[in-house]
RNA sequence: GUGCCUAUGGUGUAGCGGUAACACACGGGUUUGUGGUACCUGUAUCGAGGGUUCAACUCCCUCUAGGCACCCCA
């Protein structure tokens, strides 16, 4: 007997299985919903896209660019990526298909798998899943508002704490001057900075803000702040979204080292976090997203069309729902097995379940199973309230034995009266299940 | 990319230098008509390779895989 390998899944890649699938039902169900109230329509894109569209619109500083990204050439030689988030696709589908032409501002969202090469641990796949929301075509702080208003949404439906962490990066005319002053400012403190700093203070200088190395913390939390040197548009804008906010009470804290890790976004800026204290500092950002005015120009569309967004990672999402121990809908509950004995009771079986099924009954079968025992056993296992069992001599009289699976009383009826008899039985448990509250699920 | 930890049947665990135990799950049967609450039974070359030893699952090394934290982000 030759050894055959074992296959697993590919490092960074998870099965979602089927015990899994209620978190992910409930979250996609939800996020349609949200969707559809507030105007947005869905619109799925390619997994993979230029590598360059990456490159110019995430930007080659940034660390999922420079090496996280899936990048490969294909057979035609072109060079192609896959996916490592959402908004550069949308812009480019939204100017390749001439969307400026729809009535403005285009809401747009979707969800799906992203990925990036990096190193996983909890809550971090290679493999990932996001939701993504974004308006194009409207520079007016109510769009902002409104992206982080459903950014929130989602985590208050699902029944997490959330705070939104926001923070305004500026434009391309004042953040260049905040640049300069915090450059000068950083460099007097130079010689208290981590070595990484160091090393972003030649690369990228803001996202020393966003250090979480201990030696930092001090020049970070003196540093001067982009929103006391925001332009007088800037200023304003970032007011007036916070303004929004407050009508309509989303939770959010000014965070001035909110300032992102992609290279596309002006102005808005934000993170979800859980609200509790001990979650805030680590990597246990939820989402996040920002305004990215200058991102379709940047990409060929047409100059001045401004934007906002917002991603969210799914598997966190489901990382915390679990971890709270919050509840999610589970599968409905079975209502009648179907269990049959003999050849002739089998066939019959077979066209009854047909019957039971269009008549709106959620019904399991045991059609391979021989014995009764097994099939009793299997009703038990799928928690069925009624089982209805059909054999030789119930064949012969034109009846059918009905077992309530909890009590364990069985009765034989009319063949011909299965459906209401069982309408009525259910119905009863029914009630009682009402008033015995949810069932709640793991 | 850096650091730490782990590796025994499907799952969760036990074990000792002398060739594996338990629970659950799953499959089959005891009864060709009765489950949740009987009984029997099946399923592991102890991650891979090498070394120490009379002897290794148990000690050492390498590799591989997984996990966690950092970095980064969702």
């Amino acid at each position: 007997m030759g050894k055959t390998k074992n296959f697993q899944t590919v490092k960074g890649m998870k099965d979602i299985l089927p015990d899994e699938q209620k978190y992910w039902k409930y979250i996609y169900g939800l996020v349609d919903n949200l969707a559809r109230e507030y105007g947005f329509s869905r619109i799925d894109l390619p997994l993979v896209e230029d590598t360059s569209l990456y490159s110019r619109s995430v930007g080659t500083s940034s660390e999922i660019v420079e090496k996280e990204m899936y990048s490969f050439t294909d057979k035609g030689d072109s060079n192609i990526s896959m996916r490592p988030e959402f908004t550069a696709g949308i812009v480019r589908s939204y100017i390749e298909h001439g969307m400026l032409d729809k009535p403005q501002p285009l809401k747009l969202y979707t969800t799906g798998p992203c990925f990036r090469y990096d190193r996983p641990q909890s809550g971090r796949y290679r493999q990932f899943h996001q939701i993504n929301f974004e308006i194009i075509g409207e520079a007016d702080p109510i769009t902002d508002a409104q992206i982080i208003q459903i950014a929130f949404k989602i985590n208050q439906l699902v029944g997490l704490d959330v705070v939104m962490q926001v923070n305004s990066i500026g434009c391309k005319d004042c953040r260049p001057d905040y640049e300069k002053v915090l450059k000068d400012y950083l460099k007097k403190h130079r010689s208290k900075l981590s070595e990484i700093s160091k090393k972003r203070f030649i690369k990228n200088p803001l996202r020393i803000l966003d250090s979480k190395e201990k030696e930092d913390q001090e020049v970070i939390d003196n540093a001067p702040q982009q929103v006391d040197h925001l332009c007088d548009g800037c200023k304003n804008h970032f007011i007036q979204v916070l303004e929004y906010l407050d009508e309509i009470e989303v939770p959010y804290a000014l965070n001035p080292r909110i300032v992102r890790g992609l290279d596309y976004y002006s102005r808005t800026t934000f993170e979800i976090t859980p609200a509790s204290d001990e979650e805030q500092g680590r990597q246990s950002a939820l989402g996040g997203g920002g305004r990215y005015d200058d991102l379709v120009e940047l990409i060929g569309g047409r100059p001045d069309t401004p934007a906002v967004g917002f991603a969210s990672g799914i598997e966190r999402l489901i990382l915390q729902i679990k971890s709270k121990d919050l509840k999610v809908p589970s599968d409905p509950e079975v209502d009648v097995f179907l269990a049959q004995l003999g050849i002739e009771a089998r066939k019959k079986a077979l066209v009854l379940f047909e019957e039971l099924k269009d008549a709106g009954f959620n019904i399991r079968e045991g059609f391979s199973k021989k014995g009764l025992k097994n099939q009793l056993e299997l009703a038990d296992k799928l928690n069925a309230k009624l089982s209805l069992i059909l054999g030789q001599k119930e064949i012969l009289d034109g009846t059918i034995m009905v077992r309530d699976m909890e009590g364990g009383i069985q009765e034989v009826i009319d063949y011909k009266k299965i459906i209401p008899e069982l309408e009525k039985r259910l119905k009863k448990v029914e009630t009682i299940v009402v008033n015995d509250k949810i069932k709640e699920e793991k």
